[in-house]
DNA sequence: TGGTAAACGAGACGGTACGTCACGTCTTAGA
DNA sequence: TCTAAGACGTGACGTACCGTCTCGTTTACCA
């Protein structure tokens, strides 16, 4: 039989806890997805394997909560988009810095790894998109609909396929590895956007 | 010293490399990607270990021969598009198949291990361009094409791109499990990219 | 900096030290000496982990208190063997009851278990021969040394030499269970040790 | 659901299976019984612990094992006792020679462990009483069935109780450390049985 | 057409990691 | 202050697979 009594919250070791998941974090930038085991994260983190067996369901889990962890970091609570009035402009901008962080090898590994687990596991991608993917997306999509009021965009135009349009050919070019992300076709993807959109 | 000597593929047993497609194919689609092991793929296809070791580099590979096998029974070589001069009724029938595969529970789970695979793997997704979507994409710029010829796509519009716009959204959505897969929302594509890329 | 404080015993809880004993002893009869654990034991006796560790400084010093407790609960505290003046008939007697006590399911596991911690613990077999073979064999020495007055065993015997070959050989059968443990053995023990101790 | 396969003996490694039975051997008398793991003998030998788990169900069989080897050449196979024709004598050599071995500390901790193991294992204690007991006991019984035709033994003595009541006493006082075990004690249970069962 | 070298099935091997259990220490709340 | 409760770091458990390495046993070429 095993123990299912749930472990009381109340009395989680916070430095377990962040050292749980920056280890996570740093094994994976270090040698890649594939190779990283709990017992290494056990160790680099100084823990207990059931430590941290208990407190998350799967290694997905653990990297999905890093991950979170690191994009609250980042962006505080404030996920708000620019607004200077030109749509075009301001998408730009937004599409450029995702495109940047692309480049960047802190997030490359990570992305890479949340991406292959949400792929195959429904729970996961549940929690993408409501804890990470959600709130982005919100912003973005009170951004729209300003542009909408503005008339910079069609006023019917289902803003969840506009941000599909605007951010898929984006994320699939750089997790196949199918083409150059550069600025220019960050671009190119908004211009073809609004275009699309265009009321 | 180990064995460095190549295989001679000319007296590689079909029926062995056959039951070993067929064996990772039917346990992807029975047990979920991430459980499935060599030692499974073995067994199930009465065959010994090396011998898939002998003519495999990895999992993933083996992964990828299996749907590449799958493809290549179902397409036969001709892999053309229709072409009844109208591109949106024409892109819309295609885009519905599509789909319509990715509902297909025999195609679920092995496409997802596969895309999963890629992800961290440039190798595989460097032959993944080129065996599997390449000729198709080849096949799809080819009706683009026509298109531009007829006057019904921007004549400079980078059919990359067109592709991209067109796919990259359903193959999000389908990965993510981020919203249902409706013929109406291969119809909303469809006619989305091909306002975005209007003359 | 860890506690070195010793506990105090006045205030130790006696309805602990009670359950712990007893759940000690059902637990090895029941699953058997090997899987009982300080867990198990203190889960069974409704008891933190640590009061365990408190009072006592292994799972052997557990297990012998267990048994000494059940040893005082069974002899009282007068120890003495019957004396009829019939050193043959008296020893018979004492030797079918400890036949008799092997027998017994409930005693059998705990008994066990104690001789094989005894045999890789110099600590605790100090503490067995002190506390509970001692004053078993002090009594049964009494009654030899009054056979010895009475003529029935020679005056210069060593009593330890004769209660050794008197029970070594019954429980090694036992704890060997290289024979059968009968009334009949018993008594050939008995005769076979008066023969050979004889004035 | 578990591996209920049996290994093939002909392919076992017989290298493998001498560094098993040696690294036990050396790790009980290094570190003691309770102190070895499964692991640590895997290590110590350089073996997978998967060889260990193919070939022995449990630690206590190991230990067995590594014990009979050890006999196995001790003994060669020919474990007959002298016979000079006085019993007295001969017992008394072989009786000295079993003290002596209890003094060798290269024997103490693995016949301790064994014996501890014995109590608790039927199965163990089976197979102790018939591939290392009962050869040697055969062979003392045919020394006493020769003492029995010189008539220095009761001709109706039940062998099997002579040797109880000759070694049980020893080996109890040395499992009990009841007391010391000296030359002077083998001769003293050696004159005590032979009077006990003197025709 | 019979000999021989390869690929084959089988599976044992030294390993790594799994997920679980129990250890003995520790911290917290409550009586 | 002792206690019940239980989280913690530690480490062994027994299992699943890894990728390599023999073992015989088919196969299929070639002499």
């Amino acid at each position: 039989m095993p123990d299912t009594r749930k472990p009381n919250p109340a009395r989680r070791n916070e430095r377990s806890r962040q050292a749980i998941l920056a280890a996570a974090r740093e094994l994976i930038s270090e040698m890649g997805y594939a190779r990283v085991s709990i017992e290494a994260i056990a160790a680099r983190a100084g823990v207990g394997k059931q430590t941290i067996y208990r407190w998350w369901p799967s290694q997905g889990a653990v990297i999905f909560d890093s991950f979170l962890d690191l994009s609250r970091d980042a962006e505080g609570q404030g996920v708000a988009l620019p607004d200077t009035g030109d749509i075009e402009a301001d998408l730009k901008l937004v599409m450029r810095a995702t495109v940047a962080e692309f480049a960047d090898p802190r997030f490359e590994a990570p992305i890479r790894a949340l991406n292959a687990e949400i792929i195959n596991d429904p729970e996961l991608a549940a929690q993408y998109r409501e804890k990470l993917a959600g709130p982005v997306d919100d912003a973005k999509k009170t951004r729209l609909r300003s542009a909408q009021q503005a008339g910079q965009l069609a006023a019917d135009a289902d803003l969840d396929l506009v941000l599909e349009v605007l951010y898929a050919p984006l994320y699939q070019r750089w997790l196949h590895r199918s083409g150059p992300l550069t600025a220019e076709y960050a671009d190119a993807l908004v211009e073809v956007t609004l275009k699309a959109f265009r009321p």
